[in-house]
DNA sequence: CTGTTAGCGCGTTCAA
DNA sequence: TTGAACGCGCTAACAG
C-alpha cells in the first residue's frame, strides 16, 4: 500500500489494483471501460486483482474528470410515500436502472419553497438529468436549471411552455372527460371535490376541466357543489355528506383517495350508489375497483409517465437531439364501473 | 471567462465567482463553508457574485477533495412504490434533508441478485452511508460493504448480527403477539396467510412467530391452515375462501393488503366478521381502519424506522462512536378493532 | 483576513 | 498494447 499510514480504511483505488496486477492504473482504467484495448492476459490479471482487493470504481472521480457529472438523475415529487407519485418514481427508477443510472429522490412536501431548495441541493450534486413533478415557480431557480444545461422533464401536468421537456397527462382534459361522462349518464347536479390549495396548479386545472364540461352542456356550476377538502379517507366521507346535503346527485372526487372514503361511508350509512348518489374518482387506485360498488375512475398512466420521462433523459444523454420543446401527452382512460 | 472556447455551456466554477468578486477561489470557498472567516465586505461581494453568475457549488469536486464521499445516503428497498417501504423511504428522506444530505433510492424488485448489483452501483457513487431493507446474501458484496467503511443500517428485520447497525421491529415478535391476541380472544382454528417465498426471510420469521404462539398455548398448527399467497386484494379474497373452507375461525394475514381484500370479500358475500371468521392484518394500512368492520392490525412504525436509520447514519457521520453492534428495536403495537 | 500550493482518483492526450 | 503527464473543481495546510 502506498497510502499514508494512520488513514482510516477506505476503498481500494485503481492504483492499488494496478500494483497488484503489475500494470499501470491507466491499463486498469482501459480494461474497465473498453476491454478490447487490453490484451487477454493482462485483462485476466486485472480482473483477478479487482476481485482480490475488492475494488469498486470511483464514479465520483470519474464523473469529475469526464463530464463533471454523476450518473445520477434527480427527481423531485410532492411526496415520496404517496402511492401515486411512488408509481411515477418506480417508473423512473426502473428505466434508469436498465441503463446503469441511479435515482436521487427528494420530495417538496407540496411546498414550492422546499422544492426550490431541493433543486439547488440536487444541482450541486451534478446530476445528468432532472425530473420535476411540479413546475418551478422561482425565476432564479428556473434560471439555474437552464444554466445547468442538462435534460429536464416536467411530469405533473401538460404545459404549453416546458422548461425543457414535459411528459404527462392533461389534468384539464381528464377532469373534463370525467365530467362529460357523468353528464352523459344523466346526472344533473354534479359536485366537484378536490384537494386544498397546496397543489393549486393541478387542482385548478381539474376544476377548469369540470367547469368547461358543464359549460359545454349549457349547465351552470353551482358554487355550493364545489368544495376543497383535505386528503384522506375521512375527508372523502365528510365531503360526501356535505355535498349530498347540498343536493348533489353525483360527486366527482378530483384527488387522492377521497372517492374511496366516500364509498365506504355510503356502505356504513346504507346509501345506495349510484341511486342515491353517483361517485367518480380521479385516480384508479387498486382499492377503487374493490369497494362495492366498484368505482368509476380515471386511469392515469403514472408508472409509464415516470418511465417515459427517464427515457427522454437517457435519449438526450445518448446524443439524441429533440426538436424543442418536447411535450408528450400520455393520455388517460375512463374506467366506467358500477358507481356511475 | 478563462474557459476554453467551443466548450458546451456548463456551470459557473468557483473561479468564475472569485474573479467577479476580485478575490481568490479560496476565499469564496471559505465564505461558503464558514462565513465568519471572511470579512463582511468581502462576503457581500461574494454573495452578489454568486447570484450574478448563478453559481451552484460543485459537491462532486468538493466531495472528492474532502472525504472522497458524496453527501448522499443510498437506500435499497424491495419496491419503491409499495406504500409500506415508501413510508420508510419518506422517513429517511425527511431526516436526511434536515441535515443537507440527499437520498439515492433504488429497489431490488425483491430479488437478491438485483440487490447485489445495486449495492455495487451505489457504492461506486461513494455515498456517505447506506440503508438496506433486506440482508445482503452474497458474501462478496458483504465484504465490499464492510470495506467501504461507511455506516450501514439494515431495517427489514431485527437481526442478531447486523453488518453494522440495524433498526427495525421484530417480525417474529409481532406475528407472535398477534397470534396470542387471537388466542386470547378464544379463537381455536387460527389460520396464517402470508406472502410467497420471494420475501422468505421475513415471511419465515412471521411464520415462526405464529407457530411459537400456538406452541405456548399447547396448540397444534394445522398445515391446512397455513398458506402462501400472492400479493394484492384479490389474493386476500381467495385466501379467505380457501381458509374458511378449511375450517378457520380466524385468519391472520401476515402481509400486504391481504386482510383488506378479505374484509371486502366478506362484505360482498355477506359473511359477518368476526362471527363467521375473525380477520387480523399485519400492517395497519390507512384503509384497514376504514373497512367495516374495522380491522385489528399491527401498527409498525415504518416511517420512524426510516427516520431513525437515517439519524444513526448522521450521528456516525458526525463522529458519534456507537458501541457495535447497534441494534434498535422500534417495536410495534396491536390495534384491536372490531374484526377480532 | 486572504492568497498560494498541492492533490483527492480518475481519464484524456500523447508518446513509446 | 502500455505508460507518463496533466487537469477536472474544490479544499487542507500553510504563508503572509
Amino acid at each position: 500500500m502506498s497510502r499514508r499510514v494512520d488513514q482510516p480504511a477506505t476503498h481500494a483505488r485503481m492504483q492499488d489494483v494496478a500494483k497488484r496486477a503489475s500494470v499501470s492504473a491507466m491499463t486498469v482504467s482501459r480494461a474497465l471501460r473498453d476491454p478490447s484495448q487490453v490484451s487477454e492476459k493482462t485483462r485476466r490479471r486485472i480482473t483477478r486483482a479487482i476481485r482480490d482487493v475488492g475494488y469498486v470504481p470511483n464514479e465520483l472521480a470519474g464523473g469529475l474528470r469526464t463530464l463533471n457529472r454523476t450518473k445520477l438523475v434527480a427527481a423531485i415529487v410532492p411526496s415520496v410515500r404517496n402511492s401515486l407519485f411512488a408509481a411515477t418514481s418506480q417508473g423512473m427508477s426502473d428505466a434508469l436502472r436498465a441503463h446503469g443510472i441511479n435515482l436521487m429522490l427528494g420530495d417538496s412536501h407540496y411546498s414550492p419553497d422546499e422544492e426550490t431548495n431541493l433543486v439547488t441541493a440536487f444541482l450541486a450534486q451534478r446530476p445528468c438529468g432532472i425530473i420535476l413533478h411540479d413546475a418551478v415557480r422561482s425565476s432564479h431557480t428556473r434560471k439555474l436549471l437552464r444554466k445547468a444545461s442538462i435534460p429536464i422533464v416536467e411530469v405533473g401536468d401538460l404545459t404549453r411552455r416546458p422548461l425543457d421537456m414535459a411528459v404527462s397527462y392533461s389534468n384539464f382534459a381528464a377532469a373534463q372527460a370525467m365530467t362529460r361522462h357523468l353528464l352523459a349518464r344523466g346526472y344533473r347536479r354534479i359536485a366537484f371535490a378536490s384537494l386544498p390549495p397546496a397543489i393549486t396548479a393541478r387542482s385548478a386545472a381539474r376544476l377548469r376541466g369540470y367547469q368547461a364540461a358543464l359549460r359545454e352542456a349549457r349547465r351552470h356550476a353551482d358554487p355550493a357543489l364545489i368544495i376543497g377538502v383535505e386528503s384522506g379517507f375521512a375527508s372523502g366521507a365528510e365531503a360526501l355528506v356535505r355535498l349530498v346535503a347540498a343536493g348533489a346527485d353525483a360527486i366527482f372526487f378530483a384527488g387522492d383517495v377521497l372517492a374511496v372514503g366516500a364509498a365506504l361511508e355510503c356502505q356504513r350509512r346504507g346509501w345506495s350508489v349510484p341511486e342515491r348518489v353517483a361517485l367518480a374518482s380521479f385516480d384508479d387506485h387498486e382499492i377503487a375497483a374493490q369497494v362495492t360498488p366498484a368505482l368509476t375512475a380515471l386511469r392515469i398512466p403514472r408508472y409509464e409517465i415516470g418511465r417515459r420521462a427517464a427515457e427522454l433523459i437517457l435519449e438526450r444523454h445518448n446524443g439524441v437531439k429533440h426538436r424543442k420543446p418536447v411535450v408528450i401527452d400520455m393520455g388517460f382512460e375512463i374506467v366506467a364501473r358500477a358507481s356511475t
